[in-house]
RNA sequence: GCCGCAUUCGUCUAGGGGUCUAGGACAUCGCCCUCUCAAGGCGAAGAUCGGGGGUUCGAAUCCCCCAUGCGGUACCA
């Protein structure tokens, strides 16, 4: 196959946000199209009215987006093989499901959803495999006149060969076969006139060319009927590819689509814009996806965007399901956090804080990241880091002040010393107020961390801060001597 | 129940008959650095390659069986 007649797609349906397995299932294709110089095509599979969610499709859109996954075709973009909405293509559906009823390949069916119960019940209690019996597809012409006099509502099924087997190669899998009488007549057509999944999807690949399927794997198990209905039309079977599943933490299940508390464990994220929220970048993300289930060399883990384009490759896509771990998403977001531009950093730093309602401005900013860059997860972190700048008045304990083995007199007697020490400071820089404080130390025969211990807490509220000579030329010489008389004033009515 | 798929350190993975006394990463632990916390540096521990049979001079790598896990078995996708 030529490369440049590669074209995916990503088919999610509106009923749900959309979810990092969703997002990752997008990533491959996505990159698949842009290895090859193929198109990605966005399809919205809306054939479900009764799970219909308004607010997923823009969530799905904007999710995509944001991890930098356009595609060529679908809403909001357009395209020559459009509509891109299932629920706007119902004439197709129709019209190839009556082709294959005339030629007897499907047929009406009349069973009520009761019977249909029924008929589960009794297979259940009798312990017989479930599925439809067929009660529909050998009625006489006379049946099928009574049913259509009197106004039945009626589905379409697929009359499923009852002999022999179905094959197929799975790309990622190999070759399948899957016996024929394990297969149920399954429904094309539901009763309200709209496709199921498989009819639509079968009908809208072919239409729009697309020349792989790439998917989640619980799909797999349906391959064999596609396959069936993609012969009952007398067309090509696409590549099938299905990526392995991606598993919960603990490895045990499926990375739920609800969001699993479990008491004392964090929450788990599944949806993108979850990450988003939680201060994930969208270029980590993307690249830790891109490992869940594919692998380079073992060795090398970090890819940009456009890295990871030239470099993806189908054959290293991997067949055993994977555990989504949160801890090294974590790490990879660090590093990226790390690895970012100075303006960079900034700019995302500035939105967070504006997000907070932290009133910053760049400039202060600007000062503040090389404080921070080291200490931030996501970028989640940001505010309880920096938040004691941008308050007038800090609310702590005054216990806080008292290092270990220091009572209340002698931390009162080394916050005046600090404060009589840097108001000699004249150039209130990183350095000098280092060098001052530095001479105190000794001067008062201490270890330098025991006496900084009370300043920090003093000038920031917080026994764990940010490096605290930066934080203090950051403050200015004014607000760290009234924030040093702050908390003298604090512990001594304590 | 039936069908399908999967199975290498706790986790993600490398590995496609000998170079594997199984490599890397996250997490863990220790040491160093150090104003706290991080980051960083160095190091340690951690997998008899799910179990059992074969094939072979030789198997994590090939074949068979079993176990376990996951998925499917809807007028949901």
């Amino acid at each position: 196959m030529s490369s440049d007649s590669v074209r995916v797609r990503f088919a999610p349906s509106p009923t749900g946000y959309l979810h990092v397995g969703g997002a990752r299932t997008a990533l491959y294709n996505w990159l698949f199209a842009r290895h090859c110089g193929g198109k990605f095509i966005l399809r919205i599979e809306d054939t479900d009215r009764t799970r219909y969610v308004p607010d997923s499709l823009p969530d799905l859109m904007a999710g995509l987006r944001w991890l930098g996954l356009y595609w060529d075709e679908g809403p909001e973009v357009g395209g020559d093989y459009g509509p891109y909405f299932q629920s706007d293509r119902l004439p197709f559906y129709q019209k190839y499901c009556d082709q294959l009823v005339a030629e007897g390949k499907a047929y009406r069916c009349y069973c009520t959803p009761e019977r249909l119960d029924a008929m589960r019940e009794e297979q259940r209690v009798n312990k017989q495999p479930p599925g439809y019996d067929r009660h529909c597809r050998f009625l006489t012409q006379k049946q099928i006149a009574e049913y259509e006099a009197e106004g039945c509502p009626w589905v379409v099924r697929l009359a499923i060969p009852t002999k022999g087997a179905t094959e197929y190669d799975d790309l990622f899998r190999g070759h399948i076969t899957v016996d024929n009488q394990q297969l149920d007549d399954l429904v094309l057509l539901k009763s309200d006139g709209f496709p199921t999944y498989h009819l639509a999807n079968v009908i809208d690949d072919h239409l729009m060319g697309i020349t792989h399927i790439m998917r989640g794997d619980e799909w797999l198990a349906s391959v064999p009927k596609h396959v069936l209905l993609y012969q009952a039309f007398g067309w090509q079977v696409p590549v099938q590819a299905h990526l392995p599943t991606i598993l919960d933490p603990s490895g045990k299940g499926k990375l739920s689509k609800r969001k699993k508390r479990i008491p004392g464990e964090p929450e788990m994220l599944t949806y993108v814009h979850e990450f988003k929220e939680a201060g994930y970048l969208p270029e980590a993300l993307f690249n830790f996806l891109a490992l869940v289930g594919w692998s380079y060399d073992g060795q090398t883990e970090y890819f940009n965007q456009s890295r990871l384009v030239e470099v993806f490759d189908l054959e290293r896509v991997n067949k055993s399901p994977a555990a989504f771990s949160y801890e090294k998403l974590d790490h990879m977001n660090a590093e990226y956090i790390r690895s970012l531009g100075m303006n960079d950093l900034a700019g995302r730093m500035l939105q967070e804080l504006l997000a907070n309602g932290i009133k910053a401005d760049l400039a202060t900013v600007l000062d503040l990241e090389p404080l921070v860059r080291e200490r931030m997860r996501t970028l989640k972190d940001l505010v309880p880091l920096v938040d004691t700048f941008f308050v007038d008045e800090l609310d702590y304990d005054p216990q806080l002040l008292i290092g270990k083995k220091m009572d209340r007199e002698s931390t009162l007697n080394m916050l005046a010393q600090a404060k009589a020490c840097l108001s000699e400071v004249e150039l209130f820089e990183e350095e000098t107020i280092e060098e001052a404080l530095r001479n105190q130390a000794s001067v008062l025969d201490m270890g330098a961390g025991k006496f900084f211990a009370p300043i920090r807490v003093a000038v920031t509220g917080k026994t764990v801060s940010p490096p605290m000579f930066g934080t203090l030329k950051i403050l200015g010489k004014e607000r760290s001597l009234a924030r040093l008389d702050a908390a003298y004033e604090k512990l001594s009515q304590s």
